[in-house]
RNA sequence: CGCGGGGUAGAGCAGUUGGUAGCUCGUCGGGCUCAUAACCCGGAGGUCGUUGGUUCAAGUCCAUCCCCCGCAA
């Protein structure tokens, strides 16, 4: 088949690597190259780079609905169209493109967590299960009828960078069963429970900030579903201190005011919550590196300082 | 040339007005203890990121370059 491939970020790679070891006559369509880090210097997504490797062409526009995306996409007539994080909504226009209609790969149980960083919010709010559904794009956000899901368990310290590579894999399986399910004409298009439907938000750097009033499972659960991206952090004074990664712990807990810090280079740095002490164990402090809570405390002291 | 912090022992840091480099941990050896994230004694380990300059003397001042990081995007 001919296949318009969108999609933007490494959670799309496996996916397009899936199709074009299966022999798919493909074309790429990806976000415009982005400034990114400090000199913000000018980098290509992860779809674009793997696609040049492999002689797949590539189309990059700012807004696919305006009449040049039109334009390609219907330049390289394609059977299906295939959507993978892209970070583009597509209009009618698009869709009615491809004979064979569009499929999305979401990272999530739909019709729950639809919108951008579905992975991410169900691990910040303790899900212990997630999964992969293959959907009929429609034009809202997620709304599409759902076509096969794959569920997997989220490990209870698992970050969303680790989480999101799993699932990055299972979504090229999902993807891969649903298109060859539909060659065999056996899919079955099932409706979305409206009732049912939640919605995440597009994942910000204030989101990555820690709430010590809040439980220890609620900070850790902040932290690891913010990691590695935007990351979670709290103020110390007038500093940022990033943190990287926490453990829970069962140390009992008296009067402490929330937030205040405790602990040595020999036991670890513990940080009180609301209902006990949560361990961090890796940090950052403002200009420098990442490191163990542990090496930072040889080189000075939190004891009694209070995050914010 | 977007703003800013930093490169000193294996790790994390300190180093005051320029005058033979310190702290905590680790490590090695010895001791003590029922035991310990315990304690005591002793040792090894640094041409202080690069290059050049100022000076009787530079980790410390000046210049240059390399590298790391926070913010912003």
């Amino acid at each position: 088949m001919r296949i318009a491939f969108l999609g933007t970020p490494e959670f799309a790679l496996p996916s397009l690597e899936m199709l074009r070891t299966i022999g798919h006559t493909l074309a790429v369509f990806t976000q415009p190259d982005r400034p990114v880090g400090r000199h913000a210097t000018l980098t290509p997504p992860p779809t674009k780079a793997y696609a040049l490797e492999h002689d797949i062409p590539v189309f990059q526009f700012e807004k696919i609905r305006l009449p040049e995306g039109v334009a390609a996409l219907k330049d390289f007539a394609p059977d299906l169209m295939v959507t993978a994080a892209f970070g583009q909504l597509l209009s009618a226009e698009n869709l009615a493109i491809p004979r064979l209609g569009c499929i999305n790969v979401h990272g999530s149980l739909l019709p729950k967590y639809r919108g951008a960083a579905p992975i991410q919010w169900a691990i910040i709010d303790g899900e212990t299960e997630t999964g992969v559904t293959t959907m009929m794009t429609a034009i809202g956000m997620d709304t599409g009828d759902i076509l096969l899901v794959d569920q997997i368990a989220i490990d209870p310290d698992e970050t969303a960078g680790e989480l999101f590579e799993r699932m990055a894999v299972l979504g090229a399986e999902t993807l891969r069963r649903t298109i060859s399910a539909l060659e065999a004409g056996t899919l079955i298009r099932i409706p979305q429970d409206e009732s049912q439907a939640t919605k995440c938000p597009m994942l910000k750097k204030e989101h990555g900030k820690l709430d010590f009033s809040q439980s220890c499972a609620s900070v850790h659960n902040r932290v690891r579903g913010t990691n590695p991206w935007p990351g979670a952090y709290a103020m110390l004074g007038d500093e940022v201190l990033k943190i990287h990664k926490t453990q829970k712990t069962d140390h009992a807990i008296c009067e402490e005011p929330l937030g205040i810090l405790k602990g040595s280079a020999k036991s670890g740095l513990f940080v009180r919550c609301a209902d006990g002490w949560l361990e961090i164990v890796e940090l950052q402090a403002t200009g420098g590196k990442r490191m163990r809570a542990k090496d930072y405390l040889l080189g000075r002291s939190l004891e009694g300082k209070v995050l914010l």
